[in-house]
DNA sequence: CTATAACGAGAGCACCGCTCTCGTTATCAG
DNA sequence: CTGATAACGAGAGCGGTGCTCTCGTTATAG
């Protein structure tokens, strides 16, 4: 009986402990459930509760809150989805930039019309009024960096001399320190590329996702391939 | 006494039909007030009719169900957003297309930024599982319009003779006829380019506002700059 | 072995969207 | 002018929600 309950994280050595590690997942799964066949909105504990055949109120033993349930699945959602790009983003040659930014982009899109439900959550109108307590943007940074790197290691291949139209102070509008973890031998004068070309992606399946592309886009699919060609050179991966 | 219930839209003529009118402005009025403060989430029925001052039951009389009411809302909202940059817009000098578009797009985020709660009932995730019943898709369409027109005329002051990349069939993806009635002096090549635009104008303005660009832009407005030149090199315009 | 704390169940509170009934009142046809 | 009709507002009510509190029970830890 080694549980920790007072220094770091909880180890299910008891009976208990184990038992209420179990249930969480069970609560998360029938959650994710709903979430993923009715939508967010309509997540309800109580039927959660009475889906896992327990009262409304053994709920709150787990998660104080209805939010802090939502939080988790964002959170959840979040890995999922930068797990599922950073695999598909592996088996492609190294050495091939737009090949693996085509790749990730294309796994952020699948995804997302796998489970719109989830994307809608992540990427859709936040919750109550804000969120990301720390925890999330661990998880949410996942396939941001997995396209950061492409677009690092792109640089590293390739260094463009000419600089970027009227780069300005980069420093004044970027997170220059933060920005330059990511991507340490992209020239600043492109960060602000990078992040067009990250925004945008999202920005278009948003768009599909949500029905703003009615009138106007009729193959979703070409055009994605379309724009995120468009990203690629933009970002000035080669081939 | 020239009201005309059974052929086209209705005459506030008889004192009743102009009250029906008059409550149903009430009703939105407090509606958008709660909308505005609150979000669309927390938009509560019988908190109107409190604020009104009738029984909930009597707002049934004018919207059939909650998602009618914020549909109404939704339309108003996209025609505030229209009239706003059509407004901006329409102050600079018609030849000056790069700052047509500077103009265009920062009136978007600046009503986005004034009207938080709005923009994410229109870009947001979507209220129940589907909407824009017809009668959205007119209103929405202003803003769209405003910055296809900007496109439409630089593409007849200076018209580009290189193709874009790998244009494709583009009507394997597009509603050409439809986009072509949007833009019809811009080669079909470009019809992509200019959807990859638009779309990244309301993704940046979405991440900005929901907060996904939290630890990399600082200065949010100064960014947005930065994108929108980079978009309008992009759309090849002018200056 | 005993005190403690986690636990599940159940009742209950205040709210929600929505429906139905019922008396009132404006409208319109004869 | 009169009477049928239909719009109207109020109120009660239904089933649902998130969340709180109490109260036995039971596993844990000292």
């Amino acid at each position: 009986m080694l549980s920790k309950w007072h220094s770091g994280f909880v180890m299910a050595t008891t009976t208990r402990s184990a038992a209420r590690l179990e249930r969480v997942t069970t609560i998360k799964a029938a959650a994710a459930c709903q979430l993923a066949s009715r939508g967010a909105a309509s997540l309800s504990l109580r039927e959660v509760a009475r889906e896992i055949g327990v009262a409304s109120s053994a709920i709150y033993r787990y998660f104080a809150t209805r939010d802090e349930l939502l939080t988790a699945l964002i959170t959840d959602a979040y890995n999922e989805l930068g797990a599922s790009v950073e695999t598909a983003e592996a088996v492609v040659a190294r050495s091939r930039m737009r090949e693996r930014w085509r790749v990730a982009c294309r796994a952020v899109r699948s995804w997302a019309l796998a489970h719109p439900h989830d994307y809608a959550l992540l990427y859709g109108t936040p919750v109550p009024d804000y969120r990301a307590p720390t925890n999330t943007i661990g998880a949410a940074s996942r396939v941001t960096r997995v396209l950061g790197r492409i677009v690092d290691d792109a640089a590293a291949a390739s260094p463009t001399t000419e600089p970027a139209r009227e780069p300005g102070d980069v420093a004044g509008y970027l997170d220059v320190d933060n920005v330059a973890a990511e991507l340490p031998r992209v020239a600043p004068d492109r960060y602000a590329r990078a992040l067009l070309a990250w925004s945008s992606v999202f920005g278009s399946v948003t768009f599909e996702l949500f029905g703003h592309f009615e009138g106007s886009v009729t193959n979703a699919a070409t055009y994605f391939e379309r724009v995120i060609d468009e990203l690629a050179d933009l970002l000035g991966l080669g081939d």
